[in-house]
DNA sequence: AGAGAGTAGTTCGGCGTCGAACTATTCGGC
DNA sequence: GCCGAATAGTTCGACGCCGAACTACTCTCT
């Protein structure tokens, strides 16, 4: 395999890998490579969202709301995680969805202190006409890798969530 | 293989794989996994950095600088392309640098539109203060894997890097 | 040598996000 | 039942980043 400029940018910090030489430049490398390959993803996105009157962080809001479980609503809370951003942005983001016509904001009757979102039928149509082109820009992020490659790529990483995963509860 | 949370989340929105329903669910499940991990990382870089005079920021444009080729020393531009934002933002970062007395700018006499950003001693010290811990925090991220699983991660990401860096030039 | 295009860095106005304070509501213990 | 603690969402002030305009400087073509 081929060394990419990663291999060269990891190896520029060597001297401090004391301890142990074998695993640090496999951890950090393959962390900065995700960086970059998120970067890259980000970049495509911001590039694809122009239309001043929906913006990437609006879809990306409503993304979040539109693949919640069956019921497709949330609380501004839900979001603001799902998103990851604080629950005063949040709020600030529903605010333009809103005024958009593509959400709607109810407060919930047994527990009056939350708000339940929903997508409209605008909303829904809006989200639909994006996926599509982002699924679109994903699949040639990734080209590089056949279906068993990803496979392959898709075990190491689930292998690191599930380690979350019985971390958090 | 256990099924992780991620599975469950892009299973959500099936109905829109129209085409490619082998591959699709592995492409998103990478980009979604790797923006989680990242995430994870990020908030625990968050939580070690609670010195309003040394922030996160301040020690992101530090390490870009200190991973320079050979003579440790970079433009405000290329600091501004590794740390991933525009020129007007390393502008300001450049400044705290500076006004904490970590780094220096020097007018480059042979281009004199060109400003050469160094370390200074004290520069150099407050990187190696905290590379340690985050190289830590890093190793604890992918714990999950051993050190094959860890080779085996980055093959796959080395493969996607090398895709990017031919298309590039 | 001079004019115009191009490049590096900085300044500036606007905007999104954060953390903290605040309001409204619900829960828990006595 | 009531009072304090906890929780959901919003409002507010501060701050960092972005894109665009600007300044200073260099390169290129004639």
């Amino acid at each position: 395999m081929a060394r990419d400029e990663i291999d060269d940018h990891v190896h520029r910090w060597s001297r401090l890998w004391e301890g142990n030489p074998e695993v640090a430049p496999e951890i950090e490398g393959a962390l900065v490579r995700m960086k970059y390959i998120q970067r890259r993803s980000q970049r495509g996105d911001v590039a694809a969202f122009t239309d001043p009157d929906f913006t990437r962080e609006d879809y990306l809001t409503l993304h979040a709301l539109m693949v919640q479980p069956a019921p497709v609503q949330a609380t501004p809370a839900q979001l603001a995680e799902a998103a990851n951003v604080t629950r005063a942005a949040m709020t600030a983001r529903l605010d333009r969805l809103d005024r958009a016509g593509l959400i709607t904001r109810e407060v919930e009757p047994l527990d009056r202190r939350r708000v339940i979102v929903r997508p409209t039928a605008a909303g829904r149509a809006k989200w639909e006409e994006h996926i599509y082109a982002g699924m679109a820009r994903d699949r040639e992020l990734l080209k590089a890798l056949s279906v068993d490659e990803l496979k392959q790529l898709n075990a190491m990483l689930r292998k690191v969530m599930l380690s979350f995963e019985q971390e958090n509860q």
